[in-house]
DNA sequence: GCCGTTTTCGGCCCGACTGTTTTCAGTCG
């Protein structure tokens, strides 16, 4: 897919165009497209091939004229030209705090700062320091930023991000003065796989009380800005944290706009706008006369539409769907029944298997598989056919002892470089649960091994279908579409792996299995009980994936999900 | 550059904080 690739450039455009002064609103136009391609589910180039660019918000004409290029000759004759005149670092330069375009075309301009190490230079000699309008806390600022943008990462995983969230507002929830409601905000709310920062809203009446709370907290390695309804942190010299503070009758506006996306709350304010509404932070108003913003709910239902889940607000049509009250029941934490990929000491679990089943127990679930690695995967200890048999032995014991929780037997089994399962089918027929991964030989054909894969009755999942690592790699070189299609056609389930790590399928890629019809099934993947709350960040990505409870094989129970096998089994 | 149940031209979401200003520009979200 071209489609981050098209977003980036026009990003890039953009980034010129600011730099070079034009007029904002072109600069915002291409701004936009570029976050909807990005944000996009299918491939451009399929939308390109089918003459359906312009379905795509925000972009028009023009746009669809540049995309074509791109697609036709692999770039834009504009941005090459655009880019003859400007810094060549310029988009790094772009990227650090409170060095905008202006300050960027005047250090350019004048002192021929090209990229960070110029800026370092122009900070350090002092040159930066004696242009025109820069005070000595400009400067510093300048610094500071820098000195961020060279440590920290561009984002972080959602899974390291929330434990640091959960602390923050439990901290401020105990010395915080009079705070009411505190909730996350922005993309954290969201749900999304990585953020750049986390933002919290508290309510309150006593606005620069709780700021101060904030920025005193222990943690805190660096304070960016302290208001009276508006503070912004460094948390261990690694995360950025804002929080703002609102009285009760603005809360619910509040997250509204914080939550975001952007384009969605521009997209909404649009609508208000043509209703004779205002929305800001603090509330809708009528002839600046409010009519709601307590509640979140009542911004959405001024505005006629149903409410939309925050996983759901990234202008990719939710906002037609909730006028049209077409938003649907999202899956939720609590219709999920099991958790099916848990690793033991059978392979690289750190557990037994009775100690991880009472783990697994402990969270409320109704029943389990465990899904240890099979022997191709040795560096995780995988097992030979013995050991699994052991292992089913073990199981059937502990099953004979429960009540009110099932333990099912299974493998994650290894699909092997020539395609075909590291176990044959007479040790998977004695399986309750398979699923069925590549670990291994990444380039070499994995689509069509996986393709191969699914074609085994025995096979119920997929798991972590394309193997990227968030922070680390980028995945198989897989083609997403034709394992949809494939498991469309098998009727085997994908996994969608919670580890933060993964997020594997991603939520994109989620809406595509789903709206082929293609069954999800939603595991930690877990090695150690710590493992196991990140379910609820496999949740949030079947939710920004538009998931109904019907989409999850983990909200089935156990029949229900030995019927689903059957049919799923009976296939030739 | 995009877009239209007030518009095919003339709009385009809205506000907080900071620093360097003597009334506001720049940056950020």
């Amino acid at each position: 897919m071209k489609n981050k690739q098209i977003a980036e450039i026009f990003d890039q455009i953009a980034d010129i165009l600011e730099f070079k002064g034009e007029l904002v609103f072109k600069i915002n136009a291409y701004r936009r497209a570029g976050r909807a391609i990005s944000e996009l589910a299918e491939d451009i180039e399929d939308l390109w091939r089918e003459g359906r660019l312009g379905e795509i918000s925000g972009v028009g004409k023009g746009l669809q004229e540049k995309i074509g290029e791109f697609l036709t000759t692999g770039q834009i004759a504009e941005l090459q030209e655009l880019a003859q005149h400007v810094p060549s670092g310029l988009f790094e330069l772009l990227s650090v705090q409170n060095f905008g375009p202006k300050t960027a075309a005047l250090a350019f301009k004048e002192l021929g700062v090209e990229t960070l190490t110029d800026l370092q230079r122009v900070l350090q000699d002092g040159s930066l320091a004696k242009l025109p309008g820069m005070g000595a806390k400009k400067v510093e600022n300048i610094r500071k930023g820098l000195e961020f943008r060279l440590s920290a990462e561009e984002r972080l995983s959602i899974g390291l991000v929330v434990p640091i969230v959960d602390e923050v507002v439990a901290y401020l929830k105990k010395v915080g003065p009079k705070i009411g409601r505190l909730s996350p905000a922005g993309s954290v709310r969201r749900g999304r796989e990585t953020v750049h920062d986390i933002d919290l809203l508290a309510e309150t009446d006593h606005g620069a009380d709780v700021i101060k709370a904030f920025t005193d907290m222990p943690e805190v390695t660096q304070i960016l800005g302290a208001g009276d309804t508006k503070g912004s942190v460094i948390l261990n010299d690694r995360v950025q944290i804002d929080i703002r503070a609102v009285p009760a009758e603005s809360f619910g506006a509040a997250l509204q706009y914080f939550t975001g996306s952007k384009d969605h709350n521009v997209h909404l304010r649009e609508i208000a706008k043509k209703l004779g509404y205002k929305i800001n932070e603090y509330g809708i108003f009528a002839n600046d006369k409010k009519i709601g913003g307590d509640q979140e709910e009542a911004i959405y239902e001024k505005l006629g539409m149903s409410w939309i889940p925050p996983e759901l607000r990234e202008d990719r049509g939710e906002i037609e769907a909730a006028q049209q009250g077409h938003i649907p029941q999202l899956l939720q934490q609590e219709d999920i029944l099991a958790d099916l990929h848990v690793h033991s000491v059978y392979s690289d679990g750190q557990l037994t298997v009775a100690e991880m089943a009472d783990a697994v127990r402990a969270r409320g679930y109704r029943y389990m598989a465990f899904c240890d690695h099979s022997r191709y995967a040795n560096y995780a200890n995988g097992m030979d056919e013995k050991r699994l048999l052991k292992q089913i032995q073990e199981i059937k014991a502990l099953n004979s002892k429960m009540k009110d929780f099932v333990i099912l037997t299974g493998c994650e089994v290894d699909i092997l470089p020539d395609g075909t399962l590291d176990f044959g089918d007479e040790m998977l027929a004695q399986l309750d649960f398979v699923i069925a991964s590549i670990h291994s030989g990444f380039k070499t054909n994995p689509t069509e091994r996986a393709i191969r894969a699914m074609q085994n009755p025995y096979v119920d999942v997929i798991g972590h279908p394309t193997g990227r690592l968030i922070s680390r790699r980028e995945g198989y070189d897989i083609d997403v579409n034709a394992i949809i299609q494939e498991a469309a056609k098998t009727g085997t389930a994908l996994e969608i792996n919670s580890y933060w790590d993964r997020l594997d399928l991603s939520d994109v890629n989620a809406k595509l299995a789903i709206d082929a019809g293609v069954k999800i099934s939603i595991n930690t993947d877990a090695h150690h009980p710590e493992h196991l709350p990140m379910m609820r960040y496999g949740v949030a990505t079947a939710r920004r994936g538009w998931a109904t409870k019907g989409d999850i094989i983990n909200t089935l129970t156990v029949d229900e999900l030995k019927k689903w096998q059957k049919r799923n089994r009976i296939r030739t």
